[in-house]
DNA sequence: TTAATAAAGGATAAAAAGGTCTTTAAATCG
DNA sequence: CGATTTAAAGACCTTTTTATCCTTTATTAA
């Protein structure tokens, strides 16, 4: 469904979204531990979310990363597009080069519907509001 | 969301079970032909199908490939599987290794619907309704 | 029975995804 | 300032996916 790229960045933001609810600075080496992935291409994954201004990075000793407040607005769609693109939204599929209703391939009708909420479910779902799950005792994001 | 192994697979079977439905055996140069796909690498795809006996090969001048009669209820889910695997339907969405509700990821309970609707579709969907479907003017297979 | 045809199978190559390592840049503290 | 800590960046490596090519095998029809 996701990308390694994606679910790595995922867990990884929910988590330092956790951690600066908490007020806690996190560092790459925590981060790498407490979602179990590959350290090395987490930091990239991290990278481009920091480019984008969703995670905050600090260097230096004590620095670390976090998720501002008004960052934890922000919706699970916005990072999927960015580390794996709109496909997911918009792609055909069969694969077709073009997914649209008026030359459809014949899954079409079928299928948006569950893209279609897939895309719901990810823009109506903040990291705010994933954070609160997160309280939950059972909710994990490693293992 | 499919690899392109299932897509082509999938489109190349909906191609040969329409044409078997008219009585028509097609060749590996028609199939790649006519869904746009590449050909040695179809034909590799279309092994798996023919031991997997969903398609039916017939060597030799006017060989080619055939869907039987009694393989046009096979389930698009069942295809899916055979090309992809199930981790389509019990994979976790944030990639943790189990997915399973006594552990889950805080995407856990939004996500398996989803999941649950695509699994849904494709296992109540068989090839011989979507060879009805085609008949419609618009439906395309390639482009 | 032989030439032609078409799929099967194996070897190989190219591209993309996944992942590591080393150096550089920024921040802190003594 | 200089040593230390931590992320950024770029070069590199590995694995998987996607794709091609070539030889073999089966079938058919002349
Ligand atoms: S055209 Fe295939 S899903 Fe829309
Ligand atoms: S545990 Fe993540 S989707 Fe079920």
């Amino acid at each position: 469904m996701f990308s390694k790229s994606c679910e790595y960045g995922l867990r990884a933001v929910l988590f330092i979204a956790q951690q600066s609810d908490k007020g806690a600075k996190v560092s790459m080496t925590t981060i790498s531990e407490e979602i179990n992935s590959p350290q090395a291409f987490t930091a990239k994954i991290l990278q481009k979310l920091t480019r984008t201004d969703i995670v905050k990075a600090v260097k230096g000793p004590h620095g670390g990363f976090t998720i501002e407040p008004e960052m934890m607005d922000t919706k699970l769609s916005e990072i999927v597009t960015i580390l794996d693109g709109d496909s997911i939204y918009k792609g055909c599929a069969l694969g077709l080069k073009q997914c649209d209703a008026n030359s459809p391939c014949p899954l079409h009708f079928k299928f948006i519907e569950i893209r279609d909420n897939l895309q719901e479910m990810l823009e109506t779902t903040s990291i705010k509001s994933v954070v609160n799950d997160l309280s939950l005792e059972s909710i994990i994001l490693k293992r």
